[in-house]
DNA sequence: CTGAAAGCGCTAACAA
DNA sequence: TTGTTAGCGCTTTCAG
C-alpha cells in the first residue's frame, strides 16, 4: 500500500502533520504560501492519501454500496451507469455487491455493511422475499438506504420506482385491445413489490376488459434460465396455450422468442408479446418487440441523488420519499 | 458507522482486545471455550468489524478495483458478473470505477488507487490511448494489475483477451466468401490494442482474399452514439457505399441496423453485417446478426482468477501471462 | 496561522 | 493460552 504519508511530507517541509493535513484539505486556517508549498511537495513526492486512515478517523467512507441481484441485463447495467455518474461527481466510490437473487447472500452483505463499509446503500432486493431487519438496523445506525426498482415492505425509506401498476395495466390493456383473451403473465417471485404491483395492474386491466382473471395464467419464473425455458415450452405447447404474454422483467422476454421459434409459433400471429425491457435491440428484433421501457439510467441517477441528499444533509429525511419515474409503452410489431 | 467494537466485546467478556481479535480470527492460540464465548458474545451484541480499521492496520483492503470505460453494453456487464463471482468467493469486495472513455478520468482513478484503496486492479483501458505510467507505479508498489479485453502496451503484466486478430480475420474472410468486395471496418480509437489486432486481422484477410486494403474503409467511431449514427449514415448514403461491414465492438452493431432501416437498405441484400457482440438478442434480430461472440463472463472470471493468484501468492508472477480466450464466429442471416 | 497530542478500531509483536 | 503495548495514517480539538 501507499508509503508517502502525511508525516513524511511534514518532515520534508519542516511542518507538522496537522498543518499538512489542513493544507491538503484547503483549510482556511492555513496561509496561502504554506498551502502552496504543501501542494507542491505533495505533487513532487506523488503523495496519495490513505483512504482507510481517513475513513477510520472521520467515520465515513466516501463509499456507497449498490446491492443488486445481478448485473447481466440492461436494466441494472444502465442503472449502475447512472449511479456511478452521480457518485463520481460527489467524490464517492461505488461498491457493487451482487446477491445472485439469494436473500441469504443479501443478508450477509447487509450485515457486513453494519461495520461501516459504506456511508449509504442503494438496493434492489432479491426476488426471494426479503425481511428488512438488516436494513432497519442500518437505518438506525444512520446509514441511509434507498430502494430502486425492487423495494421491500416494512421499512420507511425512499424508493425510486416506475409506475409499475399503471404500466402493467397499459400493457395488458393493449393486448386485450389487440384481441388477446388468454394472457399469460410471466412473473418472478410474487412476494416482490414490483411483481405485486405489476400483477395488480394486469388484474385490473383484465377486469376492466371483461376477462376473468385466472391464477394459472400467472407463471412463476425463477432465476434459472434453463428452467424458465422448459416451463415456457410446456405452457406454449399446450392446446389451450395463451394468445398473449407479458414478460414482467427483462430477462423473461427473449426466452419467449426462443420458445416460439423452437415451437414454430408465429409472433404476433399465434402469440402477442410485450416485455418490460430496456433492450436497445428491442426495435430490431424479429419481430420488433413491444416494450414497457423503464428509465433505468434515470432511476439510477435519481436514487443516487436522493441518497446523496441524505448524505449531505442530516436533516433531510428519506421517509415517505417515493419517486415514480414513468415507464413508456412502446408499441411495435410483436403485438400487431 | 459501527459502534460495537472489539474493546466493548472484550470488556463484556473480561478479556483483552487482543484475545478477542484472535478468537474472532479463529487463531490457534486461543482455546476452544474462549473462542466459543467470544463468538457468542459477538453474535449477541451483533458485532461487525470495522473494515477500515483492519485495512489500515494490515495494509490490505480486501477490495479489488474494476476499472472500465462504461457498463452499458453486455460485454462489460457480463464481465462484471464474472469478476464479482470470483471476488465474492475469495471474500473480496469489488469497487467499480467508470472512466467514461476518458483517459484523464482513468489517470485520476489510478492515481487514487496509489493510496491503497484496492489490493489489485482489473482494467480495460480507455479508447483514448493510455499511457501506462500510473499502472507501472501501481505495479511497483506491489499492486497487481490485470488487463482484460482492452490492454495497453508498455507494461509487462497479465492480460486476458480474446483472439482478436484471428476472429477478425475469420469475420472478414467470411464476408469475402459471401461476396463482399468493399468491407467497412467500424473501429473505436485505433491506438487501442484490440483495435490494432482486429484491424490487422481484417487487413490480412483482405490480402489473402485478394482485396486491396484501403485506409478509408476503416471508420473511426467515437463514444458519442449520435455522432456515430451521423457518420454511418453519411457512409451508407454514398454511391460507392460498402457491401459489408464489421462492427468491431458491440455498441457499433445496432447503429448499423438503425441506419440501414432509415435508409431503406436491406441486410444482407445491400449490406452484410458482422458484429463483435455478446447480445443475447443477436439471434433474434431482424435479420439475425452474425456475431463474433466474446466470452465476456469467462474473461471476467479468468482475469479475476489471475489477479487472485497474484494476491494470494507473492511469488506468483503476472509477467508475460497472456490468456487468450477464443471468440466464436456465429454465422446468421445478416451475412447470408 | 501553526503545532502537540490524542485517538478512530484493529492487529501483531512480545511478554507473562 | 492470554494480556500489554504500540501503532497503521489520518484528522481534530485545543494550545500556542
Amino acid at each position: 500500500m501507499g508509503n508517502v504519508t502525511i508525516r513524511i511530507l511534514a518532515r520534508q517541509l519542516q511542518l507538522s502533520a496537522a498543518t499538512v493535513s489542513k493544507a491538503l484539505a484547503d483549510s482556511h486556517e492555513i496561509s496561502g504560501p504554506t498551502k502552496k508549498r504543501v501542494l507542491e511537495m505533495a505533487a513532487a513526492l506523488n503523495y496519495t492519501p490513505n483512504p482507510y486512515a481517513s475513513s477510520l478517523r472521520r467515520k465515513k467512507s466516501k463509499t456507497i454500496a449498490v446491492i443488486l441481484p445481478e448485473v447481466a441485463d440492461s436494466f441494472f447495467s444502465q442503472a449502475i451507469n447512472g449511479i456511478e455518474a452521480i457518485a463520481q461527481d460527489k467524490g464517492y466510490h461505488v461498491l457493487v455487491c451482487l446477491t445472485h437473487e439469494r436473500s441469504q447472500k443479501e443478508q450477509a452483505i447487509l450485515h457486513e455493511m453494519l461495520g461501516g463499509r459504506a456511508d449509504g446503500i442503494l438496493i434492489s432486493v432479491t426476488s426471494e422475499t426479503s425481511d428488512p431487519a438488516c436494513l432497519l438496523e442500518l437505518q438506525e445506525k444512520g446509514v441511509p438506504v434507498v430502494f430502486f426498482d425492487r423495494t421491500c415492505d416494512g421499512i420507511d425509506t425512499a424508493r425510486v420506482v416506475t409506475d409499475d401498476l399503471q404500466s402493467s395495466y397499459k400493457a395488458t390493456d393493449h393486448l386485450i385491445r389487440q384481441g388477446c383473451r388468454k394472457i399469460a403473465f410471466l412473473a418472478i417471485a410474487e412476494g416482490l413489490s414490483i411483481s405485486h404491483q405489476r400483477i395488480e395492474g394486469y388484474k385490473q386491466a383484465l377486469e376492466d376488459g371483461g376477462i376473468k382473471f385466472s391464477r394459472e395464467n400467472i407463471i412463476a419464473c425463477t432465476h434459472d434460465a434453463a428452467e424458465n425455458l422448459r416451463l415456457l415450452k410446456k405452457i406454449m405447447s399446450r392446446k389451450d396455450r395463451p394468445d398473449g404474454v407479458i414478460a414482467s422483467v427483462e430477462k423473461l422476454a427473449v426466452p419467449v422468442y426462443q420458445v416460439c421459434r423452437e415451437l414454430g409459433l408465429n409472433i404476433p400471429g399465434d402469440l402477442k408479446v410485450i416485455g418490460f425491457s430496456n433492450l436497445v435491440t428491442a426495435a430490431f428484433l424479429q419481430p420488433a418487440l413491444t416494450t414497457v421501457t423503464q428509465p433505468a439510467f434515470e432511476m439510477g441517477r435519481s436514487a443516487a441523488s436522493l441518497l446523496f441528499k441524505a448524505l449531505g444533509n442530516k436533516n433531510f429525511s428519506l421517509s415517505q420519499q417515493v419517486e415514480v419515474i414513468p415507464s413508456e409503452l412502446q408499441v411495435r410489431e410483436s403485438t400487431g
